[in-house]
DNA sequence: ATAGACTCTGACACTTGTGTAAGGGTCAAG
DNA sequence: CTTGACCCTTACACAAGTGTCAGAGTCTAT
């Protein structure tokens, strides 16, 4: 499928496939006219990506396991580095889930005493 | 107390302690010399500070209720606006928190594919 | 009073996504 | 074959935080 059509399916807009690939994230094959051809497979991929990404992986991070994200089946090099890279990732999501609850209960904690005193 | 200390105590860097000045989050005292003077409180506010914008919110928006952060008892203007944003900016912390739990999880069953598979 | 640590302002740079615009091909339907 | 929608690349710009450097003043302990 053309960009166009990832774009409108996922959402993300072609600006940022474009970006994705030049990231290294998606490899789209070209036809002969130089447009992208995206596989059905690339739509689920780039769920993932913007999942991981909006949760605050930096992109660079997410290429390191893309396979992951592709296929159901065969695993990559688990290279100790990567692992390691992970847990330290893990850590810092749930570090970060952490703070969210914080903020989101003393958010609230305004808003009711404000309410409250409206 | 001196920008220094203050940056020790809160474990924010002197350059943040100015920027959050600069984007009128805190007001210092100023000494002759033109030091910034710090109160005892502006300990807890920066660290509210600190928690409310690592967890995505803008300074722009925490500076909208500063008078919260700060005080204990009164209440600043409940305007309706800022009502409605803090109701927006919940649903939008919520949401986020959802996606990191996703994140995380999609995360821990990367890792644990790769970690079993080596 | 002198040294070393601290502070001041201002400015420049970098990051990571993201939008947008320019200038120019491609494609499909009428 | 023409037109309108779509695609290509390149490039400029911006946001929000954050680091760092320069040049200059201040503070404190010896």
């Amino acid at each position: 499928m053309k960009i166009g059509e990832l774009s409108h399916r996922t959402g993300v807009s072609v600006r940022m496939l474009r970006y994705y690939e030049a990231e290294g994230l998606l490899k789209p094959a070209r036809r002969e006219s130089g447009y992208r051809d995206y596989g059905s497979e690339d739509e689920r991929v780039v769920g993932a990506i913007r999942m991981l990404n909006t949760s605050g992986l930096k992109l660079d991070f997410i290429r390191r396991f893309l396979s992951c994200l592709r296929s159901e089946g065969p695993i990559l090099h688990p290279c100790p580095d990567l692992l390691a890279a992970m847990e330290q990732e893990m850590q810092a999501l749930d570090d970060q889930i952490k703070r969210y609850r914080k903020s989101r209960t003393l958010l609230g904690s305004y808003y009711s005493e404000m309410r409250d005193h409206s």
